[in-house]
RNA sequence: GCGAGUGUGGUGGAAUUGGUAUACACAUCAGACUUAAAAUCUGACGGCCGUUUAGGCCAUGCGGGUUCAAGUCCCGCCAUUCGCACCA
């Protein structure tokens, strides 16, 4: 009794309960609805950020709330550990990347502990422990055998003083982090998925992605990118084709150039005999291979003096090559048409190419070729036969042509490319394949797996330490039998975050990837991550989880049915960073003021799908609202039991908070289920909190008191469960707060005898008035007409209209 | 450069379907308690004008538009954040 709010201690015995109890650990259960809520593993960087903790309280909300619904709920956690900050870390301390790894696993479980997450441990899972990929190096074989995965080559930035390639953000203004010299693009071979393959239902599959943000939608169809165009071949003089894409076949006899990528082979093979585009071609190579550079550099090209003949027209069109034509888009060549497309004519008017109008305004839209290209579609103007036509028109009648004569045809082009998995890197998974001069490249047989990446290895920065393990290396061919190389080469660690919340499902199994749990478990129910996962990520998974269910693994053709994508944790206004030195410690906070409080005030700063600006004042708001919310429960439960509430004996003061606390049920439910903003669910809690301080300690004021504080702590319990946990215990709670059912709303308590509604005089608010619930419209206009401050408008001018929204407002408008 | 967001008091934010702008909290100021400070409790708190009271005008990044009514919808800007395929 009287007992102050000790975090420290209240939030040790409620975690001791959980884990005596093992309250976490979920099975298969047909009885209940099971829902499965999940967030965004984290990667093990050392020890956890406040963009951490923020999304493992999101999920935790979710999750609690609703095992408070009934359900049987997963939440698992485990470890994307590979990576490459663990080699980083390697060079830098000495440490091979897998202790260093483990280390930090064991410090930020420990962590995530004492944030009191419900997880169910026994699930816990690394992806750098063979267990797990193993069964990744098996579903690669399996892609490999269904031809879905393949080799090509394909560029990369090379650091030739450190014989090694660089990831983008490794190459800094054009050189290598570390040594600062050039760095220059290198093709190499390279395993490649085939996500082109699935373009279609990726695309076609958003739509049923209904709880889903709008904007992560949109985002993935734009960088999928369907377009359906013509390919069509412009003759070059030895007769072959070159072929180019287009969306906009209406433009065809505006074209003037023809533009091709440096890497495309007219390129090259021009290049051998044209020293001067070599030498330019050469000076093109040092650009990272990244398309936010590409897009941005100086566009800058040269005349291969080559000329192709246009399919329809048969004049000569010069053969330009150009730094900004993507080799990975199309065919790596296109037509340009300096009168219709903003690049083509900057770089006609750089280079004094011509600029031929062939589109005309359909409507009064500026069009001066002299100042800028006209984008819009119109109707084609110097087009010979197609003069006239609109642009749907044009597009059939150009590529009707183009067919006949076997010249080209209509094509679905994608933007999306196919997905690079290989990496020339120690830590990650093994790409497991054997390379035989006889057979080429061969799978691992299953029964061979997996490929366990050696741990004991000396890391210097320099090559990757597997190209010297002939231990590793040296094999033989499992088709053959002939003595055969080990591909050094590992995954993308994409790879190990595209199917990881499926492996949840059936952790332990040793004889199989998936199981009916996995089946059982997926697709996740709710999904919660960083808006900076909103493409890659997320369409990887998707792609991946089509993938195992076309091997039979699941059952459902979406791996997560609802995303919440949280914000940023910013402080001062920019991202929290070591490098701009303004990160906070969740750790000292947790130390100072508890884990209730760190997690009520990353819920209430913000709502979760926007940034969220860090205040240490309101660290400490969020714990004196818990030390308010204590005291005033364990006050209540000191004055003894509170009578039986009977709701028809109550005056109106009562009834009001009352009202006060049904309305707020009704609220917090709403804002958590639906709308998932918790801001707004605790901004609830704390308004009726603050109406219950003015209540009397009379019996029946006492039952009121009682009513609301069971239903307070109970909303409150996802979001401050230790808390919570022991307060439930001192209201006299039944069982386990973990499983206690939602509060209901008792919708007679809603009921009000008036309204407040404002009246407005032309849209400006000029009084405020009760007016009883059940009153007509006449009433309610008389009523408003008659306030004191309205009439005062109303003297002398005709009244036009009366707009009456019940319960809301009346707005009288004037004749003016 | 391209794609997607965001912008409201001194600060974080609320306003859910076009209907009372600024809920809730932080900070600040004043008062109570105290020898004093902290803690705690109570109150004030967008700007300007008026003031005994009542009230009025302006304000949601900027400029237009639609509407009886716009923070919310439309058009055009500005600033800023995220992503751009080898960071995770």
């Amino acid at each position: 009794m009287d007992q102050p709010y000790n975090p420290q201690a209240l939030e040790k015995a409620a975690q001791q309960h959980w884990l005596a109890s093992n309250s976490f650990a979920v099975q298969q259960d047909d009885a209940r609805e099971k829902f499965y809520c999940l967030a965004m593993f984290p990667y093990p960087s050392g020890k956890l950020h406040m963009g951490h903790v923020r999304n493992y309280t999101i999920a935790d909300v979710i999750a609690r709330f609703q095992r408070m619904q009934g359900k049987n709920v997963l939440q698992p956690m485990g470890w994307d550990a590979f990576g490459l900050p663990a080699e980083n870390a390697a060079i830098n301390n000495r440490v091979p990347p897998a202790q260093w790894t483990t280390q930090n696993i064991n410090y930020m479980r420990e962590q995530l502990q004492r944030l009191g997450f419900a997880y169910d441990w026994d699930r816990e899972l690394a992806t750098c422990d063979p267990r797990y990929y193993r069964w990744e190096q098996w579903f690669f074989t399996r892609l490999f055998e269904k031809g879905l995965a393949y080799r090509k080559k394909a560029e990369v930035n090379w650091c030739e003083t450190d014989q090694t390639v660089l990831a983008n953000e490794q190459v800094v203004d054009g050189c290598c982090w570390r040594c600062d010299n050039p760095v220059e693009r290198r093709e190499i071979d390279q395993w490649f998925i085939r996500i082109t393959a699935y373009a279609e239902q990726l695309l076609a599959d958003l739509d049923s992605l209904d709880q889903w943000p709008e904007q992560v939608r949109t985002m993935q169809r734009n960088w999928i990118g369907r377009s359906e165009g013509v390919e069509l071949d412009f003759a070059l003089p030895d007769g072959a084709p070159l072929s180019v894409y287009t969306t906009r076949p209406d433009t065809l006899m505006g074209v003037t150039y023809l533009a091709v990528a440096l890497q495309h082979p007219l390129a090259r093979k021009a290049a051998q005999t044209n020293p001067a585009l070599a030498a330019f071609i050469e000076s093109q190579g040092n650009v990272k291979v990244a398309e936010a550079d590409m897009a941005t550099m100086e566009k800058l090209g040269m005349a291969t003096g080559l000329h192709a003949i246009h399919p329809l027209t048969g004049q000569p069109v010069p053969v330009w090559v150009a730094n900004f034509v993507l080799m990975s888009y199309g065919s790596g060549a296109v037509m340009s048409v300096p009168g219709h497309d903003q690049r083509d004519w900057e770089f006609a008017r750089r280079y004094h190419l011509p600029i031929v109008q062939v589109i005309a305004p359909a409507g009064d839209e500026a069009c001066d070729l002299g100042r800028a290209a006209f984008t819009e579609k119109g109707v084609l103007v110097n087009s010979g036969e197609f003069d006239g036509l609109d642009f749907t028109r044009a597009f059939a009648a150009v590529a009707d042509r183009l067919e006949q004569e076997g010249k080209g045809k209509r094509t679905v082009n994608f933007r999306l490319r196919d997905w690079g998995v290989s990496r020339q890197r120690y830590w990650g998974a093994p790409i497991p394949i054997i390379n035989c001069d006889i057979c080429g490249a061969v799978p691992v047989p299953a029964a061979d797996l997996p490929v366990v990446l050696p741990t004991e290895v000396e890391f210097e920065g320099v090559g990757s330490p597997l190209k010297k393990l002939p231990d590793f290396y040296e094999t033989s061919c499992p088709a053959c039998g002939a003595p055969a190389t080990r591909e050094t080469d590992t995954f993308d660690t994409f790879m190990e975050s595209s199917w990881y919340y499926a492996r949840y499902g059936s952790v332990h199994n040793d004889r199989a990837m998936l199981d009916g749990e996995a089946d059982y478990w997926t697709p996740v129910d709710q999904y919660v991550g960083g808006i900076e996962h909103a493409i890659l990520h997320l369409l990887y998974a998707r792609f991946f989880h089509k993938l195992l269910r076309d091997e039979g693994l699941v059952h459902s053709d979406e791996p997560f049915l609802r995303l919440l994508t949280q914000g940023m944790v910013l402080k001062d206004g920019a991202k929290m960073s070591k490098s701009k030195g303004n990160t906070v410690d969740p750790q000292s906070l947790i130390d100072r003021y508890g884990a209730d409080t760190v997690r009520l005030f990353s819920m209430f700063a913000a709502p979760p799908e926007q940034s969220l600006e860090w205040s240490d004042s309101g660290v400490e708001g969020a714990n004196r609202f818990l030390k308010r919310l204590w005291k005033m429960a364990d006050k209540h439960a000191a004055s003894g039991p509170a009578p039986a509430l009977d709701a028809s004996r109550l005056e109106a003061h009562h009834k009001a908070v009352r009202r006060k606390t049904h309305e707020t049920i009704a609220k917090v439910s709403d804002d958590y289920g639906r709308r998932q903003t918790f801001n707004t669910a605790i901004a609830a809690i704390m308004e009726l909190c603050n109406d219950l301080g003015k209540l009397d300690d009379e019996p029946v004021a006492r039952a009121v008191m009682h009513e609301a504080l069971h239903a307070i702590v109970l909303m409150l319990n996802p979001i401050v469960p230790h808390i919570c946990h022991a307060l439930w215990a001192i209201l006299g709670g039944q069982g386990d707060i973990l499983n206690a059912p939602w509060p209901d709303v008792d919708s007679s308590a809603l009921a009000r005898d008036s309204v407040e509604m404002v009246v407005q005089v032309n849209g400006k608010v000029r009084g405020r008035m009760d007016v009883p619930a059940a009153a007509d419209r006449a009433t309610v206009e008389a009523l408003a007409k008659s306030q004191a401050n309205v009439s005062r408008f109303l003297e002398g001018v005709n009244v036009r209209k009366v707009i009456v929204v019940p319960g809301k407002l009346v707005n009288i408008v004037t004749a003016s």
